[in-house]
DNA sequence: CTGTTAGCGCATTCAT
DNA sequence: ATGAATGCGCTAACAG
């Protein structure tokens, strides 16, 4: 309320004739105190308006009770809804989020990390990225760490992710079970272990049911809708028949739906389109598109969580998230 | 480099040979310092790697370095892009961003900027939000705030905006000259400045080629797809003819397409669509959208820049951003 | 249970 | 130009 506070625990002390020592002790409960002058303290700082100084406590304790969170471009569809969870874990609890965005860009990635380390933060949370894997074990042995949307072989138990390759595995097989079988697949980057995982989930559908996945029917995206559309006019110039479109994400997805459209090529009626992620203009497109929805808000929630857990010093296990089928009309029996 | 690494001004104090104070002295370039001395200072900096503490340094200086940014849900088109050109102008300077979302919610808003008060930011970037504008100008009271996508009648140098009404303007003016009469209008929601002033545009471009706006062509939306789709759907059964629908941003658009195309009404052949915030999926909307580009990066740079001389003490100038219109296959002539 | 005493790492007078 | 001395506001032993 009033314009110049410089309260501190010394004012509150002396307006609740204790010392500075037991203000301290109510405001972290880290030892008992006596009712009396618990209510004292907790009535003065009321009556004060007292906010303690996060520098000075700090300083003191040596925690900053901040979390680093790096994503890669602001704006990008899963991300986004990873660090929104990130950030209402967070809220629960005293920590605040510090961000840096690393633009997939490794040395953005590293000069970020070391703003954060510089500024002391308590924890790291890493959204995807390229930096490079010995310089995240360096890290993760400094701080805790939690990586999510990424595997670091050298760092299993720090990293967050979904099931892929089941997820993949699945709307192939969906595909398959409405009769199409030249079912074509636009991967993302292969670099990511996303975009490997899902394409050998898309191969091992085809293989159970004895269909042997055909190389003319797999390009390599770079998961922009760009590309997606891109890769559907190379198919389509490649000649070779198919039925059916399975994206690796849903950007590709809108990609392929627009090279589709310039073709005069009906959805779902002449070739079935599926998507991976259901971000929320998946349900708006014309038609509106099947997909794979991944718990990227839990995904957020949980790798807060495990932060934490960390910080407190035990570790916490991650599970393995599983991806939900979401059937729209951009499918259809193939006849 | 080194695991535990708490190398103080004292520790290269110690090793050029010279007292803390003059290490501090270097260090924020506040005293002239012997040329020797200063390079001495300068080497064990380097051979120490040392890192200063940013919490003693704000507890002894007074400033953080940081500055808090209240965006409203991640994830949402326009702000992301406005939040990456804060970051970015940000990352030029020593400051860094301090982020929370206020989803919105007046009480949450509050709390945030509370949270970031007590973090004690140097200084305050909001952008849009439905917090009242006493409590803004309390706030603009107490700390350099910068808000942008809103007007805050008290706080006219304070605001930071896009000329909504001129874009608004422009677009409905565009589909009049390809021989459009019957224009549908669906809004944001009236209470947000943005949204009144695109509506106040299209009745202007309106007025001003002597067609009378009809009541029945404008529903108020409330910017998000469902409503663009829902609106789409009560003027259909309104039965009263229309050519073209200009939404107030591309969410509804998007939503207004679908609407079209479960009812089999094709587009740009019997109706034109045309946007608002030119989003990045506009481009690959079948057919690609019409559409208003705001520079919202342009705009969160900007919005940095401002905050950052306000704390500097010199009032910034704020300037009324211009839109660009986007011309793309969801309109054609209408005959 | 509680008060006293030291720092945490740095910026900033104040002398020199 | 430089060093010594204070203090920023709080936490954490340390005694009682």
């Amino acid at each position: 309320m009033s314009l110049n506070e410089k309260i501190t625990i010394a004012d509150i002390a002396a307006h609740a004739q204790v010392s500075k020592s037991t203000v301290s002790r109510v405001l972290n409960e880290t030892t008992p105190v006596a009712a009396d002058k618990r209510e004292a303290v907790l009535a003065a700082m009321a009556a004060l308006n007292y906010k303690p100084n996060v520098f000075a406590q700090s300083l003191a304790s040596g925690q900053s009770l901040s979390i680093g969170v790096l994503t890669q471009n602001f704006g990008s569809p899963v991300y986004d809804v990873i660090m929104r969870g990130v950030l209402l874990r967070l809220e629960e609890t005293p920590y605040s989020p510090l961000f840096a965005d690393g633009r997939w860009h490794p040395e953005t990635e590293q000069k970020a990390i070391e703003t954060f380390l510089d500024r002391r933060v308590d924890g790291l949370i890493l959204i995807g990225g390229y930096c490079p894997e010995e310089a995240l074990e360096e890290t993760a042995r400094r701080t805790p760490l939690i990586i999510v949307g990424r595997e670091v072989s050298g760092l299993p138990n720090h990293c967050l992710n979904v099931d892929n390759e089941q997820g993949a595995y699945a709307i192939t097989r969906y595909l398959i079970d409405l009769g199409h079988r030249d079912i074509v697949h636009i991967t993302g980057i292969l670099a990511h272990e996303d975009a490997a995982q899902r394409l050998q989930g898309y191969r091992q559908a085809l293989l159970d049911v004895g269909i042997e996945p055909h190389p003319d029917l797999v390009i390599e995206g770079n998961f922009r809708r760009q590309s997606g559309m891109m890769a559907t006019e190379m198919l389509l110039l490649r000649g070779r028949p198919f039925s059916a479109i399975f994206c690796a994400n849903d950007q590709m997805a809108f990609g392929a739906r627009l090279a589709l459209y310039r073709r005069g090529i009906r959805v779902p009626d002449d070739v079935s389109l599926v998507g991976f992620d259901d971000q929320p203009d998946s349900a708006f497109m014309t038609p509106p598109l099947t997909t794979m929805r991944q718990p990227a808000e839990e995904m957020g929630r949980m790798a807060a969580t495990a932060v934490l857990q960390l910080i407190k010093g035990v570790s916490p296990d991650l599970p393995l998230f599983q991806t939900e089928l979401v059937i729209r009309e951009s499918v259809s029996r193939h006849h």
